[in-house]
DNA sequence: GCCAACGTTGGC
DNA sequence: GCCAACGTTGGC
């Protein structure tokens, strides 16, 4: 069995948010077309990872809660379909370019951390979402740096 | 296989 | 809405 991996993911909320994830419980982590993050869910993510879901695009931007990877990486429907914006005319049915895992909901924060706060603290300062430049929507985050938000965000609520 | 042009991301 | 950073594309 691999390990257990700890991940952050970007979304905007005006495309999909933390509440849509509560109200759906599960999604297709759809629309990724970056190789560096494709290859992530490709390689390395595993049913029972854990993820910090991050709102990006929106004031403030931050983390808002946690969801689980429930699948492996599975082709992605949108770039066959030629109304969707993810559509990749390049790819195809027998040579998919693009693959997604599946998430379910598993906590939504009582209150967002920021990306300001992030910032604030020498326990967070190599996550790569903190590095200057980055873009990456879904990049790798340590143990303790997942241990760490899961603390803080529990200690906020009380 | 280089690299200029172009497109996208995402904080501000 | 601006723009820095950086990934992708395509001509050569």
């Amino acid at each position: 069995m691999n390990a257990k991996k700890f991940w952050l993911m970007k979304s905007e909320p005006d495309t999909f948010s933390i509440d849509d994830l509560k109200r759906d419980k599960t999604t297709k982590w759809e629309g990724v077309r970056n190789y560096q993050a494709r290859n992530y869910m490709m390689q390395e993510m595993s049913p029972g990872d854990m993820v910090l879901f991050y709102h990006s695009n929106t004031n403030p931007p931050g983390v808002v809660g946690i969801m689980e990877v429930i699948s492996k990486a599975q082709p992605d429907a949108t770039q066959f379909d030629k109304k969707s914006e993810y559509y990749d005319p390049k790819s195809s049915p027998s040579n998919p370019r693009w693959h997604c895992i599946q998430g379910k909901f598993v906590k939504k924060f009582a209150q967002l951390i920021s990306l300001d706060d992030l910032k604030t603290k020498p326990e967070l300062k190599e996550m790569f979402v903190l590095r200057k430049g980055n873009r990456l929507s879904i990049t790798p985050v340590s143990a303790q740096e997942f241990d760490f938000i899961i603390k803080w965000s529990d200690a906020l609520q009380k």
